[in-house]
DNA sequence: TGTGACGCAAC
RNA sequence: GUUGUUGCGUCACA
């Protein structure tokens, strides 16, 4: 719990050994790409070892520069580009050492009801926290989603609330420092950086929770059943008229307070029942089967995963499972389980069975035509559909026929001789397989 | 029990 | 080309 008093953050503390080597072990561990240096991952600990005391010296007598930070544009799964700002990997390095400090004190203080970015939490937690919730009749919800979260932190705030716990100036003058690091983009450095923690920057994460933690400690005091995952929060409440409430004052203070800018298009108050209602990937459902009805009769609504990313998934396997893909066959085949063993180990239970059939076999459909593009000529398919379905009559004539797939793999010899069962022992991975491993039975 | 390689998910 | 935090999974080694 939050029994436990915050201890002292000194720059002795975080350029510790024992802390300076945990801090190069995880950046190392990463593999990232370079910073504005060039300098590689696998460089740095060849770097740091080689001028022992550099960098501790020039952290310790504040003459340390942080370099600038590259931008990079990734795709957001809603078609926007995402900015990052990747710092050199000896800045990733420093700042590492701070953030394993911050994170280990801030721990202490933060509240319950958040859990992104923070050790030993994850989504389920944050999930099974908003079911109960739910189920104690809180069914209207608050979806809160601030704007370019990480872009617009403001840094005078971020450093006062720093300066709060943080009693040596040291350590908030070098956190200062990375924040005002400036952005390089196309071999242009602009200038220091006013406005937000980079997205990419290893203190970043925590400095958002630290922002958002008055926000969490606003929320405690008033009594709301919120939820926070990063910026994203949920809020439930007992009447559309309760939530409409509480969202005025908790935009006025976000805004007001915290300087930060509430996104009015993804911020909404629905029922939670709605599939407009997304957090963490799961929506809340009533609808489920007869089955999770009878073990759980006193529930009323489920986590179940959000449409958008059953269709995210789906897309994913079609590009893997393309009849043109790349790589051989046994590549796709590992590919596809390791994806699928992924998928089901975080969604579990939360997945529907009736659409889990469907998509098996839909997977089974793309494989027969993978396969069926893959033996190409006609003698080739009648010898693999042979040594598949011994007893088969017509493979024959139908290894001979035509090429249009899609057709084609309706058709009862391929279905046969690549049955299920075949496909299957073939090691050929389904999501049904995948679910049963994840669930431990 | 601990270490490191790969991967999945959330943001 | 893709950074970061966190959680989990699989494999491997001692
Ligand atoms: N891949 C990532 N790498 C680094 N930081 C990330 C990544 N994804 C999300 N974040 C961090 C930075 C974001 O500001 C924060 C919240 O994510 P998200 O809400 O998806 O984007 P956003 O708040 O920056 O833009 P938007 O205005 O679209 O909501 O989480
Ligand atoms: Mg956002």
């Amino acid at each position: 719990m939050s029994s436990e008093t915050f201890g002292e953050i000194t720059l002795e503390r975080i350029l510790a050994r024992g802390n300076l080597m945990q801090a190069l072990k995880k950046v190392e561990a990463n593999k990232g790409s370079c910073g504005v240096d060039g300098m590689e991952t696998s460089e740095l600990r060849a770097y740091f070892k080689s001028n022992p005391g550099k960098l501790t010296e020039q952290i310790l007598q504040g003459t340390f520069k942080p370099s600038p930070i590259r931008r990079v544009y990734i795709p957001k799964d809603n078609g926007e580009q995402r900015p990052l700002g990747i710092p050199t990997v000896i800045d990733r390095f420093v700042q590492q050492a701070i953030a394993l400090v911050l994170s280990e004190e801030y721990e202490k203080i933060f509240v319950d009801h958040s859990y992104g970015f923070r050790p030993n939490r994850d989504c389920r937690q944050a999930v099974r926290r908003a079911m109960e919730h739910i189920r104690e009749g809180y069914e209207w919800v608050i979806d809160i989603d601030l704007r370019k979260f990480f872009d617009t932190v403001n840094h005078d705030f971020l450093v006062q609330l720093l300066s709060r716990r943080i009693r040596d100036g040291r350590v908030i003058s070098l956190i200062h420092k990375f924040l005002r690091a400036p952005i390089s983009e196309e071999g242009k450095v602009g200038k220091a950086n006013r406005l937000g923690c980079p997205q990419g920057g290893v203190i970043s994460p925590v400095c958002a929770n630290v922002v958002l933690h008055e926000l969490d400690i606003k929320l405690r005091e008033k009594n709301m059943r919120a939820c926070r995952y990063a910026d994203d929060a949920v809020i439930f409440c007992k009447s559309r008229k309760a939530a409409e409430r509480a969202l005025k004052w908790i935009k006025k203070f976000i805004e007001s307070k915290l300087h930060l800018r509430v996104n009015e298009d993804k911020t909404k108050i629905l029922k939670v029942g709605s599939p407009d209602v997304q957090f963490l990937g799961f929506s809340f459902t009533t609808k489920v089967s007869k089955a999770k009805k009878m073990k759980f009769p006193q529930y009323r609504y489920f986590p179940t995963v959000h449409v958008k990313k059953r269709k995210k998934l789906k897309e994913s396997l079609r590009i893997l499972l393309d009849r043109r893909a790349r790589g051989g066959i046994d590549r796709i085949k590992r590919k596809l389980r390791l994806k699928l063993r992924g998928w089901a180990n975080y969604f579990k239970k939360a997945v529907p069975i009736s659409w889990v059939q469907d998509l098996d076999s839909w997977i089974r459909r793309r494989v027969r035509q993978l396969l069926w593009k893959q033996w190409k000529k006609p003698a080739n398919r009648y010898r693999e559909l042979k040594l598949r379905w011994n007893k088969a009559p017509n493979v024959e004539k139908f290894a001979y026929s035509s090429n249009r797939y899609w057709h084609i793999v309706t058709c009862r010899p391929l279905q046969t001789g690549l049955s299920n069962n075949v496909l299957e022992s073939e090691g050929w991975y389904s999501l049904e397989k995948a679910l049963r491993t994840a669930s431990g039975t």
